[in-house]
DNA sequence: CGTGTAAGGAATTCTGACACG
DNA sequence: CGTGTAAGGAATTCTGACACG
């Protein structure tokens, strides 16, 4: 894991980076579109892989997309991308004749 | 520039990622050996940078060196490299014979 | 010199709610 | 539905100082 996946960055930076109000932030949370992790204290963390996908969000926001469409948008690209590894396992496995 | 110099974590998450106390990070920062940004309020903000700078600070003080001879060690490091950089410039013009 | 700690205050973040639409 | 805001409290950070060595 690199850098890039490391929560390390407070909830006040995150909306200077991004350009969205922490409310925004905080809803989109609520709404399952974006995971930061907690300190004990209860404070949120994200990395800049979740700064990169909100500024995403708020494209999609801008173009008129709901919360749950974008949700659902990004399950379809994640059971793609299960099928498309599945299959590479698969003929990998073909190729090479593993087992187990 | 990366995210790896992007000054974007708080004092407490490099605490937890270096293993310092804080103490010892902002005596660092006293002594010149790192040079965290700060917000409008004035809390410190480090980088990815910042935070293997201290790793390696820390193992040198480790090894009994004192914080002055860290801040030498390191300009006499930067002084080489200055130094490395204007002979690669120089043998460049010379063979392309390039001015100004 | 390097670091811990208690002290008081300021900046930052958190949650739940009301508002508007 | 998406977002702003005021409210009260808790977590986080800041500085300057005293302590020890």
């Amino acid at each position: 894991m690199s850098y890039k996946d490391k929560k390390v960055i407070t909830i006040g930076v995150v909306s200077e980076l991004t350009g969205l109000s922490e409310r925004k932030i905080r809803y989109y949370e609520e709404r399952k579109l974006i995971y930061p992790d907690r300190s004990k204290g209860g404070t949120r963390k994200y990395s800049f892989v979740d700064v990169e996908r909100l500024i995403d969000i708020a494209n999609k926001m801008e173009d008129g997309m709901q919360t749950f469409e974008i949700r659902k948008q990004e399950q379809k690209l994640m059971k793609k991308q299960e099928v498309r590894e599945k299959m590479l396992r698969g003929q990998l496995n073909a190729a090479f004749n593993i087992r187990k």
